[in-house]
DNA sequence: GAGGGTGATGTCACCTTGCGACATGACCGT
DNA sequence: ACGGTCATGTCGCAAGGTGACATCACCCTC
């Protein structure tokens, strides 16, 4: 209940249902017309049918309108950390790997050109920089949570998002067809060897 | 020569020595008076004896000021990859070995006050974060002129990248007293015991 | 040594981001 | 019917960031 099937019968209509949503739609149309910086704020809440201001009351900033699954996915990888008893790195790579089949499977398109969005203004870049790390740090306190040490939490939690990183860059590639969730396991067996002691040469 | 010892003797002195220095310089004063956030470019200037848009001809924005090592570290860190044979990941983390010595040693009180701004302010910590990833990329192409394939590359550039970020987490970390280079090697080798492949459980 | 080029700077005008303050109008309770 | 609440629109503004143009010292050349 709450909002869902209000209607307005006033000559103007001054709620609209899903603004969040429409305005994250309009975001992703316009920026794939015409690139993200050449979008004002004002286009987006235009062709939403709201107001500039109104879009900055629900977002942040104008970046945060392609953000907006992070907060599920942190949601998601906390919860598998927490429910799983494994050593911490295979933890880690286990919960990205349930991200990889929850959140993603199906859907590398959309996420393919959510990326080409994100490649094409370094604002972005640094926004999803920042949203990354900020799961990581989730991630860690997850870790601790489940009773290591701060030293090590901190270690398995970045190995783990470097692995995923790997692998996500390869499933998003042009020629790539393998699933996330493979590719996951794929960079985690590497990532393995190329950390493993060098012998004497 | 080039524009060292000029002196103007007009009654406005239009050219500044170093004019790039000195809005650093003021730059950092501001941020740690005020916060990054309350300074504005135009006070920056000001310090500086200069003009706003004198700032933005040296700096892409604001940010940028507190930026300006990050050149000469990435030109030690692909110099010190490209004159190595060591196995990848070796490789990196020596790289990187080189840089605390080069560039970090007896710098901890500043690298402290510099990452006090930094973690004060959303945008900086994006900044570094893109900085850092800048610098990644750095890396793997100097990896790949080495023979490498690009797989490994990747793998071995993010795995070093990891070692150093949290060998620098705990450089700065308030009771520390260790050298950063060591911190390094130690760290080096946590890593591989945490991504070691577990043992039957 | 006068004149023109060059390069760093200042000045001005402008757009956009992002936010505070306030008004409005629809819904909901009693 | 009345007041409260909440989402929204409107207005204005500080600050980030940029283009266009003027200015002035320096340098080179004739």
């Amino acid at each position: 209940m709450s909002q869902c099937d209000i209607r307005y019968h006033g000559r103007m209509a001054r709620w609209q249902p899903d603004a969040r949503g429409r305005l994250e739609a309009a975001a992703l149309e316009l920026f794939r017309e015409r690139g993200f910086e050449e979008t004002t704020v004002a286009d987006i809440a235009t062709r939403a049918g709201l107001d500039k201001r109104t879009f900055y009351r629900l977002f942040g900033d104008k970046r945060e309108a392609l953000f907006s699954g992070s907060g599920r996915l942190e949601e998601i990888l906390v919860k598998a950390v927490a429910e799983t008893d494994a050593a911490p790195f295979e933890a880690v790579v286990a919960a990205f790997r349930r991200v990889a089949e929850d959140l993603f499977a199906d859907r590398l398109e959309l996420v393919r050109m959510r990326h080409s969005i994100i490649a094409s203004s370094p604002e972005l870049q640094e926004r999803e920089l920042r949203k990354t790390g900020a799961l990581a740090a989730a991630v860690t306190v997850a870790l601790r949570a489940n009773g290591l040490d701060e030293s090590t939490a901190i270690l398995a939690t970045e190995s783990g998002a470097t692995v995923f990183r790997v692998a996500y860059a390869r499933w998003i590639a042009p020629d790539s067809d393998a699933t996330l969730a493979d590719l996951i396991d794929e960079v985690a067996a590497e990532l393995r060897t190329v950390t493993s002691a060098p012998r004497e040469r």
